[in-house]
DNA sequence: CATTAACGACTACAAGTGTAATCGATAAAC
DNA sequence: GTTTATCGATTACACTTGTAGTCGTTAATG
């Protein structure tokens, strides 16, 4: 894969279900996305396309009905994203940026728990 | 502030010259940027526009001199960008997203210190 | 078999983005 | 004073994104 390319909020909504039913239906996105968005079906049949056009799903066709599978794993993607929010956002400067999120949000003594228990272990 | 607008990639480069020298005139902007970015001058004067018609600059003439300023604060516009980053990429879910921060980056011995520090305040 | 329903393909269209160039006014330099 | 260099304002233009609608084919229904 030489470029990957940019995978839009929307598409994002729809590729989080093909990645988590991995050879999924244009049905089975619309169900899944039934309850929590409010888009027409042909609103999904369109960020599917466009996933298609970007080479980030392909299909396999069966009995008329297209099965559509990922071609860039979740973590591949989220890996991205993460790299591409730090540099845009904190510039790359990572601890502050962990600092804010610790600060801002809520987590349970047992996430922390496990939090610490992984910086042990990056401490070396 | 009713409704934030969004601030697209192109436009956080320049609002991080603009919020760290707080006054700051085009011609600063473009001096910041010049060595980083390979944008013409026509190009960022275009994006100071579009930032004042999104209203998250002013400006102040003197002497036929622009001087903008940010109507938002850095910190409100970073942390509406954390929460659409992690909504989007892990559907809200600090912890996992905190993790894999954690695994795949460098630390310094100290600021791993400094985490566990914060993670053990909010412990309580 | 003819009608209809369903599906993917193609088309639509405005707003946002990246990336500038041109225009018009004015200030600085002669 | 006239020319020129600046600067912000306006215009450009293709690509992406959000959000669908229409078309043509084929399968299921009757």
């Amino acid at each position: 894969m030489d470029e990957l390319p940019r995978i839009s909020d929307s598409e994002w909504e729809i590729m989080k279900v093909i990645w988590a039913k991995s050879p999924a239906t244009a049905a089975d996105v619309i169900h899944a996305l039934r309850d929590n968005k409010s888009w027409k079906e042909k609103t999904i049949k369109t960020l599917i396309s466009r996933l298609l056009q970007k080479g980030i799903l392909t299909y396999e066709q069966v009995n008329r009905v297209y099965y559509y599978t990922p071609t860039i794993s979740e973590e591949e993607c989220k890996r991205t994203e993460r790299e591409s929010f730090l540099q845009r956002v904190y510039g790359g400067a990572l601890k502050p940026m962990l600092v804010h999120f610790l600060q801002e949000e809520k987590l349970s003594s047992q996430e922390i728990a496990e939090l610490k228990k992984i910086l042990s272990d990056k401490e070396k």
